[in-house]
DNA sequence: TCTGGGGTCCTAGGACCC
DNA sequence: TCTGGGGTCCTAGGACCC
């Protein structure tokens, strides 16, 4: 039997909240990004402007009129200042933002429960049980995600979840789109491969490289092509995602598998004239992971540390202890013998702890058998 | 005007075991 | 002395997503 999956994606979420308290800002084009320090005054004249700021910040969220002037999320600020000097910089209130999203996940569950987070801002909805036409259906859920929040979304619904994130983007804001699988060579082959959910700009690139630029011309292409390309795994999956199938379930449940807190300095730090700076930042972020832990009832085994030089390469090492944990001094002492491992030849631009191989909360489940210890069948 | 922070999944090699 | 195949765990890096 065909499935009925939507795809729900909030409006330029982060923006749009920061406008339900700025009303007189509609219209205009705001950036949402940046750090703590950007204070708002109550007249439009008040408000910081994005040529105003200095840092390594990137862009959030922008409005449609900030998107309109070539900025986007995950664009750094400098830069976007240098497109849109006069548009508007709100500082994140993510506090906020977690409200309104608990506000209008319970305002879809109130309709249709089987839900999967994707993040603050989308759900996939699985909608195959819920009855009712699904124009009328989807329209109930975007009018009660309007009554609890005052805020618009954009709803995709098709027989997956890969042509309903597809689909959720083609009329935004505020869109509804119903696509069904003998749409695809209108609908969606036309669009740049890029579009799926998946292919990053890397395969992008390389496919742009080969002469695929579209889904249509991904769909066209021999699949033993792409597994010679892109892998036996990726490759396959190309194939697939091009014809629009995809069997995925909405996971209404996920396990946490690792929790990670990582910073970016305001200016690159050097090793030896900057140590204790380095040492209290280290410090706080095992307190920070370690207090997350509790929180959320996790205790790990495998206990990382990230760091990115001036020159933005990343390393990475991780040891993994005897005995899982949530204190911040056994993580220290994991994270100092990891940094031992890793050329400090450089500037530093970033540090991160990291920690995985998660026990679920309350599950004292034994360590695993260790090596030259396993259980002993036919001997 | 270079490029945040918090995640997931995949790959690949080596150690070690049966 | 030479020859395997298969499995798990650990580590490092990278692509990708929100």
């Amino acid at each position: 039997m065909q499935r009925r999956i939507a795809h729900l994606d909030m409006d330029a979420f982060f923006a749009s909240v920061e406008l339900l308290r700025y009303p007189q800002l509609a219209g205009q084009p705001v950036v949402v990004g940046g750090r703590r320090g950007a204070l708002a005054g109550d007249s439009l004249e008040d408000f910081p402007r994005l040529r105003h700021y200095v840092g390594r910040g990137v862009a959030t969220t922008a409005t449609y009129p900030a998107r309109a002037l070539g900025v986007h999320s995950g664009m750094g600020l400098m830069k976007a200042a240098a497109l849109a000097p006069d548009a508007i910089l709100l500082p994140a209130n993510f506090d906020d933002y977690i409200r309104y999203s608990r506000l209008f996940k319970a305002a879809v569950a109130e309709i249709a429960p089987l839900i999967e987070d994707r993040g603050i801002d989308e759900i996939y909805i699985d909608l195959t049980e819920v009855p009712g036409e699904t124009v009328a259906l989807a329209q109930r859920i975007k009018d009660a995600v309007r009554t609890a929040t005052g805020l618009s979304c954009s709803i995709g619904v098709t027989p997956n979840k890969l042509l309903s994130k597809i689909a959720s983007d083609l009329q935004k804001p505020d869109g509804l789109t119903v696509l069904d699988y003998s749409d695809i060579p209108t609908r969606i082959w036309p669009l740049a491969a890029r579009k799926i959910n998946g292919i990053g700009p890397r395969a992008g690139e390389k496919l742009d490289a080969l002469g695929i630029h579209t889904i249509g011309e991904l769909a066209a292409a021999a699949p033993e092509t792409l597994i010679e390309e892109f892998g036996q795994h990726f490759g396959h999956w190309l194939t697939e995602v091009a014809h629009g199938r995809d069997e995925r379930p909405v996971v209404t449940e996920r396990e946490t598998k690792s929790i990670s807190r990582e910073t970016t300095f305001e200016r690159d730090l050097d090793v030896r004239a900057d140590r204790d700076t380095l040492t209290d930042i280290l410090v706080q972020l095992c307190d920070r992971v370690a207090g997350d832990l509790k929180r959320k009832g996790y205790v790990g085994r495998t206990i990382g540390l990230k760091l990115r030089y001036d020159d933005f390469r990343t390393v990475t090492r991780d040891i993994t202890i005897e005995q899982a944990t949530d204190d911040a001094a056994t993580i220290l002492a994991a994270v100092r013998s990891c940094l031992k491992r890793v050329p400090l030849d450089r500037r530093l631009r970033l540090l991160g702890v990291r920690v995985g191989t998660l026990l679920p909360p309350g599950e004292a489940a034994p360590r695993p058998p260790q090596r030259g210890e396993n259980l002993r069948l036919f001997d």
